[in-house]
DNA sequence: TCGCGATCCTACAACGATGCAGAATCACGG
DNA sequence: CCGTGATTCTGCATCGTTGTAGGATCGCGA
């Protein structure tokens, strides 16, 4: 069926050995030779074979990127850097989604599924510290997302404690006082939810805020529409504020349509505040003001990290921990003042 | 190194043949042999080689979606239903982004890297009717989105014309005359663009409205960006308009808000009519009115025709063209009355 | 002329799985 | 007790490639 190098070979008139050296650019051919097996190779269109190269060579040119959903926009811009970080070192991406279910993500891990790529990069939302184990894997594993599991592997995610933090100083700076939270997830202890709430915390505490929980919402899922299911709870229940800090954009943005569905005016009743800087959040109206994480970098950095452990070598680094800087972008949700 | 099928036999005390029989359910194996070699499977925690199964058997449970790039929101969505209409099949999904680009789409189809998948689902966006020699693949292919090309290949797509003209004729009906659209394409000739435009002709014309190409804008890439770019420039030639057209919802968002930043109302002044029902047009201020081109439905008829030419005498099918239905997503950007 | 290292090419054995053909065992009717 | 067909298991060839080892050829200095 196919074109193999035998074929190729034959055409040439060499052993197919030498249309495998031509193909893998072994240096020691006469250039009449090498012409003659291009020839060849380009009369009968001849394309490699990578299941039989990676069964013989034992890497497959793919990695494996595993995100909850491409539905959230987050994860969908992410992707984009991750396939066009990962083409730049010839590399195919295949793209996994667990829909941030904890056995999902568990199952991923353990799939056979994996041994068609050389390693993944991961974001384990679902994923508890017990866990921790099932991240004994024997490929190439690069987390996203700030995780305090106990166990040593490579790391590349923001500084959700800082951002939020920061995030949470500039609604004050801004002369807010009581600052509305959407995106709390109640019984986590590891995931970004509960590091951006710590960061809000501890800034609220630094300045002599008191932390007020019925100003607080959770949102397991951080779609839009759990953003604006958030905010009318929040409204229902009566207790004032001034700003709303979404832990991500699109939490925001359907909390910010909700308040002025409600005749609530933004910025001049109440900031909004977002996290992720999608490129939607400068369409909104108005405006939303966000924390930006850095997501190409991350998308950068968590392919070059893996690539260095799929390398020769890879498997005797020590575990990295990278993280990417952060930077608030004002917008018109929440002016600076 | 990795456990293979003579280990597990090794362990099991038969032989390696009788090991895969078990892993591929090959019915005829006595119970306590079965038993025996699950248990091994078990211990030595064995997962079969991809790469090695799919050298024999010629498939490789993968297939491949190529879409201009993973930004733009309708492709994420798409991309989202696609992976998950996939897996459920068994199949994993491979994405590569072309950037819309001519050069990369043909270069994708003559790549090395598809024969890493047992068929690609591709969104040509760049391609030209007189690349219709480049559909001649090897491998199964489904193109999404309408094109004529001269080749009989699997189509999966929805009615451009008649849901342009449908979303025109709505804004008629609704008592606008003035309709700008956003999102031509100058060169080209076989993509979405053009026939969304010649539905959006078909309809002023069957309702004797003069065409006016002065209330036309261009663009070439679909991101809110140029929506908000191509809003700027019609605002700026002066010509009045009493409702627009995008030609996809980022389009339309990024109009939307250039037209609030100059003192537009919308509706009240200016009507605003999306396409594609992103997640987020339910969101926006106001919220955008859209036609729904069947984006899941999409997806998962894609991946079902792709599976229909992978399969056995899939090759001898004929070719097939298969259409979305469309609907009038009503909101508050372009009310019916 | 010979020896020797570089250069160019080839032969053979894997990689880990599946398909096919057939050997061994078993059940059961005559 | 044997023949026959189903059941259960094994052995071998094979998929297309790369790695290793080594054979041929060549140039060049001794």
């Amino acid at each position: 069926m196919a074109v193999t190098l035998r074929d190729v070979a034959d055409l040439a008139g060499v052993s197919f050995k030498t249309v495998s050296n031509v193909v893998n650019g072994y240096p020691h051919i006469r250039p009449a030779t090498r012409e003659k097996v291009e020839r060849a190779i380009a009369t009968l269109g001849y394309k490699p074979n990578p299941s039989a190269r990676s069964l013989r060579s034992g890497r497959t040119g793919a990695i494996a990127l595993a995100v909850p959903e491409l539905n959230l926009s987050y994860f969908a811009e992410l992707a984009s850097f991750v396939i066009a970080a990962a083409e730049q070192s010839d590399l195919v991406t295949l793209v996994e989604q667990t829909g941030g279910d904890r056995d999902r993500e568990l199952a991923l891990l353990q799939s056979p599924r994996m041994r068609m790529t050389d390693g993944l990069i991961l974001d384990p939302l679902g994923m508890r510290p017990e866990d921790a184990d099932a991240l004994d894997v024997a490929f190439p594993l690069v987390l996203l997302g700030e995780r305090s599991f106990d166990w040593p592997s490579d790391h590349v995610t923001m500084r959700n404690v800082d951002a939020t933090r920061a995030g949470t100083e500039y609604l004050i700076a801004s002369g807010r006082r009581r600052i509305a939270v959407i995106g709390e997830h109640e019984d986590e202890v590891i995931g970004s939810a509960r590091l951006r709430l710590r960061g809000y915390r501890e800034a609220l505490a630094a300045h002599g805020i008191e932390y007020d929980e019925r100003i607080v919402a959770k949102a397991t899922l951080w779609h839009r529409a759990d953003g604006a299911h958030a905010m009318r709870e929040l409204l229902a229940r009566g207790a004032a504020f001034d700003a709303v800090f979404g832990f991500n954009d699109t939490l925001a943005l359907g909390a910010m349509r909700v308040l002025q569905e409600a005749g609530v005016r933004v910025p001049e009743d109440v900031a909004v505040l977002g996290f992720d800087n999608l490129d939607e959040a400068a369409y909104s109206i108005p405006s939303l003001t966000t924390v930006d994480p850095g997501r190409e970098w991350i998308a950068r950095t968590a392919v070059e990290t893996l690539l260095e452990r799929i390398g020769p070598g890879g498997s005797k680094l020590p575990p990295r921990t990278r993280l990417a800087d952060f930077e608030i972008v004002e917008r018109e949700s929440a002016p600076r003042m």
